[in-house]
DNA sequence: CCTGCACCGTGAAGTGTCTTCACGGTATCG
DNA sequence: CGATACCGTGAAGACACTTCACGGTGCAGG
């Protein structure tokens, strides 16, 4: 059946994909001296500081690992635990400052990287891109428990 | 910038889709009693019987690491040790008839994924993601140290 | 008020994936 | 025959996850 072919080819490239992002990542990450999930979480906390229940839910992990994750990241002095201000059992998850050029020094690379991946590309390659991928995305999320999740 | 922006929106669905698309394989996979790095060593040996240096190599992670995988392969009757012909230092690692069949499962869940994914989507549409994303493979593998491995 | 239940975070224990370092066995080349 | 490079593995350890159990807290309902 050829028209599986088209198919199976498009996914091998995306599996290849994600494998060589992935380790990109861990790479760049690691000379920083950070591993992907604790940076995962400090991103998480861009819009602002988070209960440790929330960032689970958010990053589909237990609670267990979240706090695991964040004495990781308080070691290194890039967050911060301090009191829920109305509910004595959470706490607030916070970046420090130094957490806070991190979390900017990040974007910066993102883009960076998106600039290296996309760059000689004409505007409606990109435009088609986003689009396919956003349909793909569409009929991914259903599959995957906590899909959802942003 | 809003050239920028395309581009810095295409890498946040990539993105996504490698966390979706992980998530999915692993919980797949679990719910066969395997775990990710377990099955993509089996799954290099699709060509035949390999070395445990090659498959390191191939795979991009240590020697010492191949052993452990190996090992637990081995345990659920996936994959069997036998010496070399040629070399006694070595051992081949060779699937069994157990680990012959699962890869056959494998692909078929593989085909299955491809068309769920890609189903609808018009034969110029697919093309064109497939020589996108092998234009932005090609400028991703150099970046990567280890990227010209399969 | 106060009792029961749901919730938050964490200690304990365990699994899986990875690493580096050291060592014994083997191939190979001079 | 001997130096050297290579193969696989023991030992020890880092990290990301899990479930289960427990103490502290919030929030009703009686």
């Amino acid at each position: 059946m050829p028209a599986d072919d088209g198919r199976v080819a498009a996914l091998d490239r995306v599996l290849e994909l994600t494998v060589l992002l992935g380790r990109d990542m861990a790479a760049s990450l690691a000379a920083s001296g950070l591993t992907v999930a604790r940076t995962t979480l400090l991103w998480h906390l861009r819009a602002g500081p988070s209960t440790q229940r929330a960032l689970a839910d958010a990053l589909g992990v237990s609670a267990r690992n979240v706090t695991g994750l964040v004495d990781g990241l308080a070691e290194s002095g890039l967050v911060s635990r301090e009191p829920h201000p109305a509910d004595r059992r959470a706490t607030l998850v916070t970046p420090t400052p130094r957490g806070q050029e991190l979390l900017d020094e990040l974007a910066r690379g993102q883009a960076e990287l998106a600039g290296q991946l996309f760059g000689g590309l004409s505007r409606e390659r990109l435009d088609g891109l986003v689009s396919v991928l956003d349909e793909v995305l569409e009929r991914l999320r259903p599959l995957v428990p906590g899909g959802a999740a942003s």
